[in-house]
DNA sequence: AAGATCAGCAACCGCCTGACC
DNA sequence: TGGTCAGGCGGTTGCTGATCT
């Protein structure tokens, strides 16, 4: 059994369940003063009887600024199912671990728990009927039940199409960067030379996701890796799906240079869709 | 109209990892 | 070098409103 934090012994007499307004209020105005400096001592600092790990999680998913509401979109959609099937599916690389965090660091907006329930209730039944219907199957899936024991792993599944279209693949530096961008670069990464082609773009076909080789090649057509993630999509080759594991291997590889552009016109990015505070 | 079921979301639990001593 | 602690993560559960029968 894992050790019990000291922040959520019974001793503290910390409460659980749904936050009150008024503690929100607490602890989004105590951030808001003093940042985040130690989570465990954020409770008594900003008086409330809650856990630390609670209110990271609460600030995480729910309270922080640059957090948005709302539906999925399509491009959203699209990107979390093929960055889950190149995190979360078969890989003979012992560190490509399934990462609601690292996908989510690639929704700028989205928190891991909002993808994560995301995946749970939508897009895995989703991905389901498709793989159903493809080889005319029935398609009761108990794993997205109400209320699921023990569902299926989706590591053992692969889903024949992972994008409903062809999207485009878009290099840029002109784009602002999300918060937490710097943090999640990859260390020795720099994107401050000029040897990516900003804003020339490589059309992928949807069918070609299923084969990382060639997603990767045309990509590396267009926009030449960064040193770091050149190395990766090297070790990645011998992984089905190397182009994508290149990207969770080198997060700056979305956030730096690349976008999804879904309507392929440049006119609508994903990117620019959002707001960075 | 009422109970059953579904769907979405918030939050907790248990475990792992890295930093620090 | 091993123990402790805090932060972080994925899996799971509980609650609630919507929809169905």
């Amino acid at each position: 059994m894992g050790r019990v934090h000291p922040c959520c012994s019974e001793e503290k007499k910390v409460r659980k369940g749904l936050w009150s307004p008024e503690e929100d209020e607490r602890l989004a105005s105590h951030i808001a003063r003093f940042g985040v400096s130690c989570w465990s001592s954020i409770p008594e600092l900003a008086g409330l009887q809650r856990c630390g790990k609670s209110c990271r999680l609460r600030w995480m998913n729910y309270l922080r600024p640059d957090l948005k509401r709302g539906r999925f979109s399509q491009q959203e959609e699209d990107l979390i199912i093929a960055l889950h099937k190149a995190l979360g599916n078969r890989c003979s690389f012992d560190h490509c671990v399934h990462s609601w965090s690292q996908i989510a660091a690639r929704l700028p907006g989205r928190s891991d728990n909002e993808i994560k329930n995301f995946w749970n209730a939508r897009l895995r039944k989703k991905l389901r009927q498709r793989e159903a219907s493809s080889t005319g199957g029935t398609n009761k899936d108990p794993a997205t039940s109400h209320r699921r024991r023990g569902g299926e792993d989706d590591r053992t599944t692969q889903p024949t199409a992972v994008f409903s279209r062809p999207f485009q693949l878009q290099a840029r530096k002109d784009q602002p960067r999300p918060a937490g961008y710097v943090a999640g670069r990859a260390a020795g990464t720099s994107y401050d030379n000029d040897s990516h082609a900003a804003g020339s773009s490589v059309f992928v076909d949807a069918a070609a996701v299923t084969s990382g080789d060639a997603v990767l090649a045309a990509a590396e057509s267009v926009a030449p890796s960064p040193t770091s993630t050149a190395s990766a999509c090297t070790e990645a080759r011998g992984c089905d799906d190397g182009f994508l594991k290149a990207m969770v291997d080198d997060a700056s590889f979305l956030f730096g240079d690349f976008y999804l552009d879904g309507n392929n016109d440049g006119s609508n990015s994903f990117w620019e869709r959002h707001v960075f505070s």
